[in-house]
RNA sequence: GCGCCCGUAGCUCAAUUGGAUAGAGCGUCUGGCUACGGACCAGAAGGUUAGGGGUUCAAAUCCCUUCGGGCGUACCA
């Protein structure tokens, strides 16, 4: 959809030149900068080129036509850009006027819709979710809403890590120094309590290189991984997962009880959060399906057996060198598994596009596993992508765990959500706590934290720093969410006075600057929704609430709605506050943040 | 060594994918409630887009180069 004097200038382009298809360009409204005079501007630079002709000529032409045009107020050309002023009452007919128009092509045609698979979180069973998780988490489940919001089946995967040697290290450790403990008997939550035995173990380890290390001089030089099984606990987790993986039933029992304690941790945060998924796959189950497939891809020819034994395939011809698919003890690495986890998950849901959301650390690795799939001859291979996102750093540096300098998931959600509701306790006063007060600082928390991590573009390493996260002003969810919680008190206050709330009403007399502003903006929407899809960005999103929040806010406080001149032009300024607050709280859903009645 | 990514205001980040005079928030400074909610609004200061060269009507964006950072480069996951 589009500006009726937008289409009228497409047609008439169109029959000026017919020599043009008219499929080959399109005419984009950009919203004109500030200090210009117009609401739109049709930059006529990025479609002169297909029409051969000298932008400047396109845009004289479109500056005639749309000067005569009955939309349009006032039209003026500087270079090759013409910003338009349409008489208010044809702007929001053609934006607000159009609302459910607007929602409706918030989705991609039908054609375009696919299956699309998210796989993130991944977690590992052995310590509780940091700050990195949580950055994980949004950003999957954001970009698994906003697929959705746009038309697309999607499907929610998780693959929790639960086997391998540092679960072992917990459970050593545990045996160890446990004492019987259980999350119970302690009041820990269970990933924590976990997490503390895996911190036991690296302790423990330490020293024993230090020991070993001041009695053999001569292994200075050699890191901690190459000492790892010169030390007795260090050997003793070795047994453990040779133990585990034989099925010695003491040693899975106890893996299973503490893994038992974790998921209910984990379960426990992920609600807090709103994460969910259609499935979990656990490593445990699944970490030896890539096996047969060497077999198979073998005889065919694709992977190459080397002389002592270890499976490869050759990738020079993509530049990625030779990699390695089977030890030549026969054990797999951690490429075979997600070959086999692949297949599985497209045996499982059949999707037409995959996306991991991992760490950019691991951008080497998807691109030689995708190589391999595509090598095998799958030729859903060519829509795997990998979502990489960078770190989360801290003002003092690195998150390092065993520095402990991470920032638990936990404390901060308790941090935030603590914070928000002194914030909210101050604003109401003495003896007018409202009743849910609980449940608003939860929603607001949460949403401020969320909300800070997914406004960057999920490529760029970000900056965590904890004392600004706990503001609540500028650039963050609670001044999006603010915006809401006015046009709903808004909206109590018109219903107390009697107001009927109407559908239609005479957009003639919204004519302000701020009020078009709004309307140009809420136009926007659909776009911005499709574009992020299609970029896998949801700070695109993020930034479009700031901005509508931001329009809406100036309109606010430039007019008055419940005190304007006449019930009409009342009912008018009430219909736009509605509408904006739809598009800000369906942008915040999409990004899976809530949004509080009042604040 | 090689490969990939990055360098934008004091700080944290944008920039419609090559488009106007590079924009926001924070911080600093100055203003604004007889009002529908001040988690707000208006304004000021702050930039040779790391440096240099090239491509064109137009470059933060593309190419080359120097410098400075990050991540990879496993029979770890």
């Amino acid at each position: 959809m589009n500006y009726k004097c937008l289409d009228d200038l497409k047609t008439f382009l169109s029959s000026s030149y017919p020599e043009i298809k008219t499929g080959e360009w399109d005419i984009v409204p950009e919203t004109c900068p500030p200090e210009m005079d117009g609401d739109i501007t049709v930059n006529c630079f990025r479609f002169a080129k297909t029409f051969r002709k000298s932008p400047d000529e396109i845009a004289q032409k479109s500056l005639e036509f749309l000067l005569s045009h009955p939309d349009v107020e006032k039209a003026e050309k500087i270079k090759a850009f013409v910003n338009v002023t349409i008489k208010g009452g044809a702007l929001h007919r053609d934006t607000v006027g159009k609302f459910c128009l607007i929602m409706e092509s918030c989705n991609v045609p039908e054609s375009q819709r696919k299956r699309v698979l998210v796989e993130f979180s991944a977690p590992n069973t052995n310590k509780p979710q940091h700050l990195g998780h949580v950055r994980n988490n949004t950003i999957g489940m954001s970009l698994a809403s906003l697929m959705k919001r746009v038309g697309h089946h999607v499907f929610r995967i998780n693959l929790v890590n639960d086997r391998g040697i540092h679960i072992c290290k917990s459970m050593i450790a545990y045996q160890r120094f446990g004492n019987g403990c259980t999350p119970e008997s302690t009041g820990k939550k269970g990933d924590h309590l976990v997490g503390d035995f895996y911190v036991k173990f690296d302790g423990e380890l330490r020293k024993q290189l230090k020991d070993l290390k001041d009695q053999n001089p001569e292994l200075k030089e050699k890191t901690d991984e190459e000492l790892f099984l010169q030390t007795e606990i260090g050997r003793a987790a070795q047994e453990m997962l040779l133990k585990w993986e034989a099925g010695d039933s003491e040693t899975i029992d106890l893996w299973k009880k503490m893994n038992s304690w974790v998921f209910a941790g984990f379960e426990e945060t992920y609600k807090r959060m709103g994460i969910e998924f259609e499935h979990t796959y656990l490593e445990s189950q699944t970490y030896l399906l890539g096996k047969t497939l060497v077999e198979e891809n073998l005889k065919k020819g694709i992977f190459l057996k080397r002389d002592d034994g270890a499976v490869f395939i050759d990738l020079e011809d993509m530049k990625l060198g030779k990699k390695v698919l089977l030890r030549s003890d026969g054990t797999s690495v951690y490429i075979t598994q997600d070959l086999g986890t692949t297949l599985l998950k497209y045996r499982d849901y059949s999707p037409d596009i995959q996306i991991w959301v991992v760490g950019d650390e691991q951008i080497h690795h998807f691109k030689t596993l995708f190589a391999v799939l595509k090598k095998m001859g799958f030729p859903w291979a060519e829509n795997l992508h990998h979502l990489s996102y960078g770190m989360v750093n801290l003002p003092t540096g690195k998150m390092k765990s065993r520095e402990g300098t991470v920032v638990d998931a936990d404390d901060l959600f308790d941090e935030m959500v603590s914070l928000a509701k002194s914030a909210a306790m101050e604003r109401v006063g003495e003896g007018k706590i409202p009743e849910d007060i609980d449940r608003r600082s939860e929603i607001i928390g949460i949403g401020a934290i969320k909300f800070n991590l997914l406004k960057f573009n999920p490529k760029t390493t970000i900056m965590f720093d904890p004392q600004a996260s706990i503001k609540f002003e500028g650039d963050t969810g609670p001044y999006v969410q603010y915006a809401c919680a006015r046009i709903n008190s808004i909206g109590r206050k018109a219903k107390e006075a009697g107001i009927l709330i109407q559908t239609e009403v005479n957009w003639n007399l919204a004519s302000s600057r701020e009020e078009k502003e709004l309307s140009v903006r809420i136009m926007q929407y659909p776009d911005v929704l499709k574009m992020a899809a299609s970029k896998m960005d949801s700070s695109t999103v993020s930034e479009y609430l700031l901005d509508l929040a931001k329009s809406f806010n100036r309109f606010y406080r430039e007019h008055s709605i419940l005190n304007s001149d006449n019930d009409e032009l009342k009912k008018t300024r009430i219909a736009l506050c509605f509408r904006t607050r739809d598009v800000l709280a369906d942008g915040l859903r999409t990004l899976t943040i809530d949004v509080p009645e009042a604040m």
